[in-house]
DNA sequence: CGAAGGGGTGAATCGTGGTTCACTTCTTCT
DNA sequence: AGAAGAAGTGAACCACGATTCACCCCTTCG
């Protein structure tokens, strides 16, 4: 039994692979998914192209795992912006579309290859867990706000994926163009978000369907 | 000079193209943009796939028009449902998202490749153009409504795209799988929309920007 | 009728980019 | 040292689907 992998070599190994999703990240943000071939990946991150290969069965699993990873980020700072610390809902809230935008629009190749580029099929199921992870976390804070009486009873998750996607809609025209007035940007898609929470005193025009 | 097109013939000509646009816009319809390969839609349409390069550059061009005419109609089915007709503008707008989420529900397979569906970048334009339009007529509506006092001053081509958004979210989950509670579905994206929709006596934390 | 084109055909071509694999290089362990 | 096997290489391969083009048929008009 003359070879056996040893923790060192399987570092190294590891590192290979850290630096492929890396490279990928990268392209992804500079050129969006348009550009990510396997070869301009493999080139980045200074492999060969099969070692991609070696790494990872397809690259549709690559990239699965780069929009998991990417996205991961966002999600955790959503969930930071969010967190329950004393503040009303309503603040928490309109605190996650803000931290939204703000990295949306500071990284707009990237959110736009996240949030909307055309991509392979079997990415797209990435994409649709990112989405759904970012409603699950509105959903969740709207839930409690539902809960300790700050905001009125309504299904949480269908406005949950509305707020996510009014910020990607609102955020995708810019995105890949100009960048003109973000403040104001930011500014608006946050008042839309909070204004269409709904109040505890407002009077719904409710005609079936409700809770979750 | 023994040969010159006809009306008769121009006529035939204009009719097999109508037939290959008809034959894309049904495959887009049955199988996505996925399936829609020049082959499949020529086989549709009855013709050769040479033929229908003698009607369209190329298929970024043919579907284009595609996605135009699509999506023309779906605006114009918007455009009906908030025609100015006395309504209060609440209602329009409710009625035009209704309208929306109805047809979007009726023809699952089409509404995704119109709203969401990876296409080429070349469509990709036109699918903008789409979004564009419908948020226009929200704005319309939204700019109308604050001109005459009922609803209160904000940033409409924002709100209006956040509608859009917030409507083509909740009904892109939905769009490619289940179809269970259809009315609830359409009742709170109808609800979420109307309650965005700034009432004349809310107080909204606008901190920056404002009307268009 | 027959010459002059235009429209239609569909098999062959071509470009792109993901994937493979025979080979080289590096590790480990006796 | 050298055998066994893993990791890395990158040119070649291949699938897929858009696009082309040499050829046929049909319409028009002298």
């Amino acid at each position: 039994m003359p070879y056996r992998p040893t923790p060192r070599t399987e570092a190294r190994r590891a590192e290979v692979r850290q630096r492929i999703v890396g490279a990928a990240i990268d392209q992804l943000a500079d050129g969006g998914y348009a550009s990510a071939t396997v070869q301009a990946v493999a080139a980045r991150a200074g492999v060969a192209t099969g070692t991609v290969y070696r790494h990872f069965p397809s690259k549709a699993d690559l990239f699965a795992e780069v929009f998991r990873r990417a996205s991961g980020r966002e999600v955790d700072a959503l969930a930071a912006a969010v967190a329950p610390d004393g503040r009303p809902v309503t603040e928490r809230i309109a605190a996650g579309v803000e931290a939204f935008a703000r990295r949306a629009l500071a990284a707009p190749t990237r959110a736009y290859a996240l949030l909307a580029e055309p991509v392979d099929p079997a990415v797209e199921a990435e994409r649709l867990a990112f989405r759904r992870a970012y409603r699950d976390l509105f959903a969740a804070v709207l839930a409690e706000g539902v809960a300790t009486g700050e905001i009125a009873p309504h299904d949480t998750d269908t406005v949950a994926a509305a707020l996510v996607g009014a910020i990607g809609e609102t955020l995708t025209g810019p995105l890949g163009a100009p960048r003109r007035g973000q403040e104001a940007l930011v500014a608006g898609i946050v008042s839309f978000c909070v204004n269409a929470i709904p109040r505890v005193d407002a009077r719904m025009p409710v005609r079936a369907g409700g809770e979750t």
